[in-house]
Parts: C-alpha cells; sequence; structure tokens
DNA sequence: CAGTATCCTGTCCGATACTG
DNA sequence: CAGTATCGGACAGGATACTG
C-alpha cells in the first residue's frame, strides 16, 4: 500500500488522516463497504442519506484512492464500490472507534460487536505499541517532531511540556 | 440530519464515536490537548482558527465532558481547558490516525511521530484483538449485531456476507 | 437501478469589532 | 488574555424531479 496524498498536503499526520476519515457520512459508507455492501442502493438504505450527496461522497472516496468503482454487469451498465488495499488500511481507525464506544457500555448494552467469525468470540480490540505491548494511552508515549517537520512543528515541541497528559 | 446529531440518537458505537471525535477542529484541539496545551491563546495560534468558532467548539468538548474549564488564576479570572478521564480515553483514536498516516511515509518522511518518552524509541502503534494479539485487519475479524441491537442493526447483519474484505 | 440536476435551508467559519 | 457579538460568503446536505 503505498502513500497517496491527494487531499492536501498538510504535514501533520493527525490532519491528514482526518482529511480522508473526517467526515461524517465517508465513515458510514467505508463501514458499509468493510461489512460486504458495494452498491449504491444498499449505502443509501443502509446510510440514509440523499442521493446528490452519496454521489458526491463516492466520488472523493474514489478520487482518494479508498475506492475502486467497477461495472459488475453491462447491458445496463451497473457499477459497485469496493475497497482498494488502501482504503483497506484504514479499518484499524473504524475499529478503534467502534471499540471506543463499546468500551463505555456493558456487554448487553451493545448494538454491534466486533467478532472473531472463526469462534464468535467477541473481540475488544487495543491500540498498543506492539514493542512493549503496552497501551498507547499509558503516559510514557508522547507525541515528537519527527525528521520531515517543519517550522511550525518543531516550534510545537520545542518548548517543555506543560505537564503530562 | 448532519454530524449535529444527538449522540443517544444513533445506537452504532461508530456514528456515536463520529458524533464525538468527527470534526476536523474537535480532533485537532484534542491533539494540543494530549500535548500539554490548554489555553485559549495556545490552541489559536497552534491550530490558527477564529475565536467564535473555538470558542463554540470548547464549549461543545466541555457539554460533551471531554474538556473540564477550570480558573487557573482570578483578578482577571482566566480559564484553561484540561481533559478528563473520558477525554483521555479518546487518545487510541487519535494515536491510530496519526499511526495510519505515518504507515505511509517512509520513516524519514514524518513530521511527527509518537515515541517512549523514557527511551526515545520511536512506537509505530497497531490496534489488535488482545486475546490473539492478530491485528484488526485480519478478515476473521467482523463486525456483527450485539445484543442490544435494533431493527435495523439486526437487519444489517442478518443476511450472509457479499464478500469477505 | 444508479445516478443528475436544481432548489433551498441551515451551518461552518473567517473577518472584524468590541469588552473586562 | 480570553473571550462575546455580529456579519456575510461558501458550502453541506435534504427534498424533489428527472433520466437511461
Amino acid at each position: 500500500m503505498s502513500a497517496r496524498v491527494r487531499v492536501e498536503d498538510r504535514e501533520c499526520p493527525l490532519s491528514t488522516a482526518m482529511s480522508y476519515v473526517g467526515e461524517w457520512w465517508t465513515m458510514l459508507i467505508l463501514h458499509d463497504c468493510f461489512d460486504g455492501y458495494s452498491r449504491f442502493d444498499q449505502f443509501q438504505a443502509n446510510i440514509g442519506l440523499s442521493s446528490s450527496m452519496l454521489t458526491a461522497r463516492l466520488k472523493t472516496l474514489v478520487d482518494n484512492g479508498i475506492l475502486t468503482k467497477r461495472a459488475y454487469q453491462e447491458r445496463p451498465v451497473r457499477y459497485e464500490y469496493v475497497l482498494t488495499d488502501f482504503g483497506r488500511s484504514l479499518r484499524p481507525i473504524l475499529v478503534a472507534m467502534a471499540a471506543w464506544r463499546n468500551e463505555q457500555l456493558a456487554p448487553s448494552e451493545r448494538a454491534m460487536v466486533l467478532v472473531d467469525s472463526e469462534t464468535g468470540r467477541e473481540v475488544e480490540p487495543v491500540t498498543i505499541d506492539p514493542v512493549s505491548g503496552v497501551s498507547v494511552s499509558d503516559p510514557r508515549f508522547a507525541f515528537r517532531s519527527g525528521p520531515a517537520a517543519g517550522e511550525q512543528m518543531r516550534a510545537r515541541y520545542a518548548r517543555p511540556r506543560a505537564r503530562d497528559v
């Protein structure tokens, strides 16, 4: 999965991520795709947005390389929208969001869960440092400017931190 | 309905998460908070949005229980905004987003990185199932309706999946 | 079925000005 | 410094109508 910066080259990786997945409808369409839905009317039925908006959103997703549009039949020609590898790489973000919400609910209160489909076991995902195995919520982890930091990013991390979070 | 939907209205945990973190500025303010910034002018300098919008966003964040506003001095009274425990629980989402973008870049191209502040080592976070240790990108993991699923959510997952993703 | 096209309303958001 | 108040343009997004 290669780099694909369509939107606007902000140096902050968080801003870049937000420019891809920061829109409400975009995330819901992605959710549909991960669940195996691929067609215009399925999206519309599941999500309930207007056809003009859906058209616009699908176009950005295709332009951004997250979905591909392909004909699944001729005469009349019909299209479906499927995830690219690049699009699939967004899955951990989507899963982390759903997991965040489910953590606040008792298991019996959850409307949607992630499961291991081989066993049916419910999964409660965590985001960790793979080297230490420690959750990224641990205060020992902090952002710093990287090698490609510009002026603003360097300034941001130049001063000592006000407090640990 | 737009992103301004009341949080309780949606049973889908992903939608709920999006209603909290789905806005561009909200995420950037959170990023500032995680980096130890807490004051109005710092947010404004770092993010560069208008004071009226910043006021509005801070208000939503406080109303949603993600930040607390507290006076750090009297005469004149000055406020700062700090993360609640609830706010801190959003960290994995933010980290997962930044990590997603950094994965597309060579290490030397990264403007911002997560580090273990004890050792300075760069961290490349992953979102996994803690039981098996397998990444949530593995196709064996899939969403299903949970115990509290309503009609629509049950219907969504009732039919066999069109394809594995 | 898979969209386009058009209209219309509400909201986002910067700009500007003002306050204690 | 930490906001509040107001204006106005741009655009998100619903509703509706239409098309091959």
